[in-house]
DNA sequence: CACATTGGGTAGTGGCACTATCTATGTTAG
DNA sequence: CTAACATAGATAGTGCCACTACCCAATGTG
């Protein structure tokens, strides 16, 4: 298909996906001459996708172009997708791994869960960097409590992963994985605040 | 205190200062002359706050303010603080309660749960909406895995509510409790970022 | 009483996500 | 075969947002 039946089909206007494939958040058509280029269905499943992100998760442009970058480049490594960058700091100048400042309570308590992750996994600053701001704010999060908090977001990946379908190949699962880690994230809060509501006015009897 | 020393002791430029008390998200200080006023600890405490909401969690200044007139609003029916805006789609323009559009699936879904929540709450809709985008992108969730979701965001929603003083005066556990709420997101969507790392890695032997 | 500071207001800045326009081709209906 | 229309690719412009800089008259301060 040519741009304009993309457009259609997708309802994202022309001049927006000629922007997203300068930014590489969209692969470019099969030329078939000077000013004509031909797309097809992987693109337009793309296209949804980078909309999804960027409207529902409300990822910035980049961010969404460094996801989708690390889903292609780690394909079937699917742990190191799910660990991998999404919320993420901005990496160094140079690229390379960051250096994972990561407080020591972190480490902690990654530890005595005996969980395994990577050293320079980015949810660790994310993590750190929260728990520290609350701290000032004078509300710091108990052990007890991130314990808690840590044990119900197992559960959450276990579920989370229940849901792949083992058959897929390697490269469709780990676009699923994404698509379900990120997007799903407005629902899980979303599910909180009401679970919050309800049980807000349950003690309040 | 004056606007210098505010600006000193949170780090936040006067310019921005004055910024954020023309839209509202600072009170004024008190005026002692034209070109004179006083600030407290209250608006340190404030100003702090605000750059929490706006730089850890990713708020836009109005969404920013949007929460902090509700918790104003509304401290002393905790339950309704939780369940509100925060996230937000934008009001109607006529500030009315939006009709909260919530699909038939996520009424179902909190009907089954046998929560308790209010019917404009704007979670519904996000929930809602997620799911749909999901589910035009060939992701459905299933009726299971919801349930499995929500039972989790149940017992965090447990846990949240465990950590605030019941001794506290309401508008300070008002400010707690969205404190945690909105600034605990970032660090619990990390946990599960991490806890996804771990499972997919033990399930890969 | 000289002078740096302040409150309040207005205008400017840089980044971001588009959006519009232009040109040199291509395609296609008649 | 050609006139009308649709690209691809490039460049420039737009609107919004979160600041940021500057200006002024009025203070407070040594």
């Amino acid at each position: 298909m040519r741009i304009s039946e993309l457009s259609r089909r997708s309802g994202v206007p022309t001049a927006t996906i000629k922007y997203y494939l300068r930014e590489g958040l969209l692969p470019p058509g099969r030329a078939t001459a000077a000013t004509q280029a031909e797309y097809d269905e992987t693109h337009l499943r793309r296209l949804r996708l980078v909309r999804a992100l960027i409207g529902v998760r409300g990822l910035s442009v980049s961010a969404t172009k460094d996801v989708l970058g690390a889903v292609a480049a780690h394909a079937g490594e699917r742990h190191q997708v799910l660990g991998l960058v999404l919320g993420a700091r901005p990496v160094d100048e140079d690229g390379e791994p960051a250096p994972a400042p990561g407080s020591a309570d972190v480490d902690t308590l990654i530890g005595e869960l005996g969980w395994q992750v990577s050293d320079h996994a980015p949810s660790r600053a994310v993590l750190g960097e929260t728990l520290e701001t609350l701290r000032s704010l004078g509300e710091e999060v108990s052990h007890e409590a991130l314990l808690g908090y840590a044990a119900l977001a197992e559960r959450t990946a276990v579920l989370d992963l229940d849901q792949l379908d083992p058959h897929a190949d390697p490269v469709d699962q780990a676009e699923s994985a994404l698509l379900r880690t990120v997007l799903l994230e407005p629902a899980l809060l979303a599910l909180r605040r009401l679970a919050q509501e309800h049980e807000s006015a349950r003690r309040n009897t």
